[in-house]
RNA sequence: GGUGGGGUGGCCGAGUGGCUAAUGGCAGCAGACUGUAAAUCUGCCGGGUUAACGCCCUACGAAGGUUCGAAUCCUUCCCCCACCA
């Protein structure tokens, strides 16, 4: 019997592990994937197609729902999940991302972040307390401290001011959230927990001050990974993972923040991560490219034509279960909703699915045998003439 | 039959003596995308040759002419559109 916000470790295979984290609106069985959506909609899919594959959590974003339509606006309706009527676990990132990508649009002080709003440039000022009370007004089970992220390739020095900020701003989240615990009842509003945030750039020292002053602060239900997958090298990322993992208590689940592909996710499972989330499935479906067991095509290819076989003949997702290579180019080269839509869930079940042969083979036993193979057919690159 | 307008690269459409193998857009071809300012962005896009720079060829309805030089000016012809008869 768990109660909320446990998670119980089933099984490791080194670094690897397989777990069950219990939140009020259901259990996450890890290593799992989360969609991103952003603005209350996972782009193009209808929260059926998300239980249709068996997705278990998804994002949205602090940030994006502050502006447009507003989180006083989300809490009136009953909150996040009857919003957007998804009734499973919900996580919302905090606007620490949209500082590193709005970054002509907004200014970092000591005390928060002044942004220029991307929507109507009027000004809108983020701090630490005003994110927690947006996300509390959002309701989601899992909410992101607000956090610096800067780019992936800064040095030393500026990595170590963002993290220091971060941690700073970690306190002053936890301190808000805990306040308005106490004096903000919200009639449908169910448990949520605080997720801190582990920064420090590409920097081994830095990450492990961070994680260290991190687990000191308090008693986590859960750990942010961030600042990975912002224009670093990947082996930078996960020598990162290697670092951080040793740092971090065993029975709470890890979050790696943004990522990522197939070969990231796999990789970092390797490495002691639990969750995952990335726009790239979505923004990658839109784009025409789709993810195969033996690496990415892009529909719109040539080549595709007169392709009679599914995106992936392995996949059992919805697309490729009915629909040709060649029907999908056509649907893209003709602009039809349908194909980026067909895309976004091919996508978004390639990543689920993966999660679950990663868990399913963590389970079985089989899970270094498993991963490797996986890698090195996905990198194998067998699909004609893709480069 | 008369008057006026017009024919430009796969399509649409700028250009009205040299900086024009010819602006743009579309279509086409290829690439990128990692806590979403993204159904977006970038590159290529007459032919041949070149790793590239470049060089050669063919091109602005057709033929001829003027000029050092023409998609741009002149002549004739062909075709399209509008209006008049």
């Amino acid at each position: 019997m768990s109660s909320t916000f446990d998670f119980t470790l089933e099984t490791t295979a080194g670094a690897a592990r397989a777990g069950r984290f219990t939140t009020p609106h259901g259990v996450v069985q890890s290593p799992a994937f989360m969609a991103v959506g952003t603005l209350a909609t996972v782009k193009a899919l209808d929260p059926d197609d998300l239980r249709a594959m068996d997705a278990q959590m998804i994002l949205a974003n602090a940030y994006h729902l502050h502006l447009r339509p507003g989180d006083e606006l989300v809490r009136e309706l009953g909150g996040l999940h009857e919003f957007m009527q998804w009734d499973g676990p919900i996580l919302t990132d905090s606007g620490g991302f949209q500082v590193f990508s709005l970054e002509g649009l907004r200014t970092v002080d000591e005390d928060g972040v002044d942004f220029r709003s991307h929507l109507d440039g009027s000004l809108r000022r983020f701090t630490p307390e005003s994110v927690m009370r947006i996300e509390r007004n959002l309701g989601a089970d899992v909410i992101m401290q607000f956090d610096h992220v800067i780019p992936g390739q800064s040095d030393a020095a500026r990595a170590r001011d963002a993290s220091e900020r971060s941690i700073r701003w970690l306190v002053r989240c936890a301190r808000a959230f805990d306040e308005l615990d106490r004096s903000d009842p919200i009639p449908h509003r169910a448990a949520q927990a605080l997720f801190p945030i582990v920064q420090g750039g590409i920097h081994t020292e830095l990450r492990h001050e961070a994680a260290r002053t991190i687990r000191e602060l308090g008693d986590w239900k859960g750990y942010g990974i961030g600042g990975l997958s912002v224009g670093e090298a990947k082996p930078d990322m996960y020598r990162i993972l290697e670092e951080v993992d040793a740092e971090l208590p065993a029975d709470r689940p890890r979050y790696l923040m943004g990522v990522g592909f197939p070969e990231d996710l796999v990789e970092g499972v390797r490495r002691g991560v639990d969750l995952f989330d990335c726009v790239a499935p979505t923004r990658m479906g839109r784009n025409g490219a789709a993810f195969t067991v033996e690496g990415r095509l892009n529909i719109k290819r040539a080549e595709f034509r007169t392709d009679r076989r599914p995106l992936d003949p392995e996949c059992g997702c919805a697309a490729c279960t009915r629909f040709s290579r060649a029907y999908l180019r056509h649907l893209f080269l003709a602009d039809e909703i349908l194909g980026l839509r067909l895309l976004s869930l091919h996508n978004v079940h390639f990543l689920v699915s993966l999660m679950q042969q990663a868990r399913r083979a963590l389970l079985g036993g089989t899970f270094d045998a498993w991963s490797d193979g996986w890698l090195r057919r996905y990198h194998s690159r067998t699909l004609p003439a893709s480069v």
